[in-house]
DNA sequence: TTCAATACCTCGGATCGCAAAGTATTGCCA
DNA sequence: TGGCAATACTTTGCGATCCGAGGTATTGAA
């Protein structure tokens, strides 16, 4: 799972904010149990994203829960379809390899 | 280009014996350039595989100089299938997650 | 003879995924 | 009422791994 990360969570972001916890469950869904991160993964990840500018985050409250709520920025979205392309070329590459 | 190594290199060892010289050369032309690993990456990845069993080595002389032949153990075979197996799923997984 | 290519080895940094442990709140159920 | 599961976030530290960089040695071409 290494190195892949920063793209699925960005690609979960696509389709609007989300909070950690909650990003972790779409993921989950979207790859029915394939890819279950773990906590320690995801939180500094976001992070990451975060101070690279690639998401902006703000604090809400849900059923008395708080909840830090992420969302792409606009360079995150451009971020997200480069490593998106480079996702095809690496895994086409590799399919050409493996076969 | 973290945690492919692996099968990368087992796969490029699917159709015979070569050295690490020409396994990154091999993997080079196979993938039009797109892999193209460090030395640094690739022998240490070769002496762990050596060491699990999954590579065998011999030292061999061409044109005087020594080379390290490496060829596909069964129990490397039997893991090139289950690597081959795993990527399929996780690359199907991803492309769901990402379309 | 000098340099590129071939061929190998090894050290060290940097990154990263993840298990683990901790905090806090809500709500269910016995 | 008490306890436990689920929700939600944070931080620490280990282990793995990729790879840049430097080192050794041989061959052959310029």
């Amino acid at each position: 799972m290494k190195g892949h990360v920063d793209l699925l969570l960005l690609s979960t972001l696509r389709t609007g904010p989300l909070h950690g916890y909650g990003v972790v469950e779409k993921l989950r869904g979207l790859s029915e149990g394939a890819f279950d991160l773990a906590e320690g993964t995801v939180y500094p990840a976001l992070y990451r994203l975060e101070a690279a500018g690639l998401l902006s985050s703000s604090w809400t409250k849900a059923n008395g829960r708080r909840r830090r709520l992420y969302e792409l920025t606009s360079r995150g979205r451009g971020e997200l379809a480069r490593e998106r392309d480079e996702w095809q070329a690496f895994a086409h590459a590799v399919e050409v390899v493996v076969t």
